[in-house]
DNA sequence: ATGTTAATAT
DNA sequence: GATATTAACA
């Protein structure tokens, strides 16, 4: 006996879950705790029938994952329209959903695999809403499975175990149902550090297994470890992308005293490629009147702001953060001498890694002599320039790169007007001339974009000369994912 | 049997 | 929509 004799019996409980197989195992157990099931592996289905039958059900449990309907969709209109205690379920414990099921109004948030003992106390919901509860009226409950067939139930725990697909349901699969599907393996960062770890031990090239074997977790198969190495690897590939390409590598001088301007060189790149195309950096520019943006910028730059949210969403940025410390060992392992930090030598960066860079800078790690700044995405002039201010880096460099492949946002940048002061590069990017500033701004953002070029065309080293003072620019913008963010969050329109 | 890639599920 | 799982293929 699943419950004892005083337990309130007759309880009616709708069940709504996509899988028959979880559909099945939970109403047994529900049946085990001498409550009526209902089950319907359809939300929408479940909907209907609970708005056509009120007064038939007095409590709701709900997967949340769901093809046709969101379980938290559900939970509202149920919360809308019924007034009924939900309980909702999944094998996602993530705090932010079960807050977000309590916020919604769910009673209660089950995890899959869910016990029977959860099961059994679940009558309290529905007293505690109702103040109290009649358990023993007549109404029989039903099973109404996807095929929209209505079927008779019994509360007795058999008779029920051939459904679609004809599932056998065993007793030792009951038994299991503790292990109600083996639970999903969640990559959390302590587990990814293992994970990067082996990794790092084995080389890049090595197979899941060997992963596997070094990281010695029960219960963690190879197949994790496959599946994880494919996300690994593609977000690697991303955060490097051609890697092979050569770079014009762009470099900036402080001038004279170090207090104003300077130059920036553009040099062809350094390693030769075995492909194709070749990748230039471009330096777009847009200043202060950014509320007169025109359109096409503007639709740039949000297209640009969802990229980098994606790209550094919270999961990645770990990953990117974890391939910086990596770049930065490989940077700076070979010594300090100015052949090694020089072009050649560069490793991509992301502005996260720049991020590291600059904090290993000012903890003093790095070589002060020639530090080489690297970002994937915009360079941080201000930091240069303090750094030249400060008397740290006579020659600062800068090698710009691109992503491949880098969204079309970036492209438009070479296309459109940027701003109310267009100030476009000519043709080429091997040529532009910052000093073609005039007073105006008092900000710019320095943004690499894609230019695809013949090997042949690979731009002539070019000086784009800093105005004097920096042609009234007093700022930069830092590259950091965050602050670039809430700087477009500023100026692009709601 | 194992690794990779693509599709599918949550 | 991101991730983990599964299927399919080499």
């Amino acid at each position: 006996m699943a419950v004892s004799e005083d337990f309130p019996v007759g309880l009616r409980v709708m069940v709504v879950d996509d899988d028959p197989v979880c559909l099945l195992i939970l109403q047994r157990m529900l049946h085990q705790c001498r409550y009526r099931v209902t089950t319907c592996s359809c939300a929408t289905q479940a909907y209907t029938m609970l708005r056509e039958r009120q007064d038939t059900f007095d409590l709701v449990i709900s997967d949340v994952y769901m093809p046709d309907m969101d379980g938290f969709r559900l939970l509202e209109l149920i919360g809308l329209e019924l007034d009924l205690p939900v309980i909702m379920m999944s094998a996602n414990g993530e705090t932010s959903l079960v807050m977000k099921g309590i916020t919604h109004g769910a009673c209660d948030y089950l995890l899959k695999p869910v016990r029977i003992e959860e099961l059994r106390n679940i009558w309290q919901h529905v007293v505690r809403k109702k103040g109290t509860f009649d358990f023993n009226r007549d109404n029989c409950s039903i099973d109404w499975d996807s095929n929209k067939t209505l079927v008779e139930v019994q509360s007795e725990d058999h008779g029920s175990r051939k459904r679609k697909g004809n599932i056998e349901l065993s007793d030792a699969m009951i038994e299991d149902a503790n292990s109600l599907k083996k639970a999903r393996v969640v990559w959390s960062s302590e587990l990814h550090k293992k994970f990067v770890n082996a990794v790092n031990q084995l080389g890049i090239d090595t197979v899941p297994k060997s992963i596997m074997e070094i990281m010695r977790i029960q219960g963690l198969t190879r197949e994790n470890v496959a599946s994880h190495l494919q996300k690994y690897r593609l977000g690697l590939k991303r955060l490097c992308g051609i890697r092979v390409e050569r770079l014009p590598v762009a470099s900036f001088q402080a001038s004279e005293n170090g207090q104003c301007g300077g130059k920036m060189q553009i040099q062809s790149g350094g390693s030769v490629s075995a492909s194709g195309s070749n990748v230039s950096s471009n330096v777009g520019v847009f200043g202060r009147s950014l509320n007169q943006l025109d359109r096409g910028t503007l639709a740039a730059l949000a297209q640009l702001q969802a990229t980098q949210q994606r790209q550094f969403g919270v999961n990645e940025a770990q990953q990117l953060g974890d391939s910086g410390k990596l770049c930065l060992e490989h940077l700076f392992a070979g010594g300090t001498s100015q052949e090694e930090t020089s072009s050649s030598g560069l490793q991509r960066m992301s502005s996260l890694e720049l991020d590291l860079l600059m904090q290993q800078v000012h903890q003093g790690m790095a070589p002060r002599q020639q530090q080489v700044l690297a970002s994937g995405d915009l360079v941080d002039l201000s930091i240069v320039k303090s750094e030249v201010e400060a008397g740290g880096c006579e020659n600062m460099a800068m090698q710009s790169h691109q992503r491949d492949p880098m969204p079309n946002s970036l492209q438009h940048f070479t296309e459109q007007p940027l701003g109310s002061h267009p100030v476009e590069p000519e043709g080429d990017v091997s040529a532009f001339d910052l000093s073609r500033l005039d007073g105006s701004f008092d900000e710019a953002i320095l943004l690499p974009s894609p230019c695809r070029l013949a090997d042949s065309d690979c731009p002539e080293p070019g000086i784009f000369t800093f105005p004097d003072p920096c042609a009234g620019i007093s700022s930069f913008i830092h590259p950091s994912p965050h602050d670039f963010s809430s700087f477009l969050d500023e100026i692009l329109p709601p």
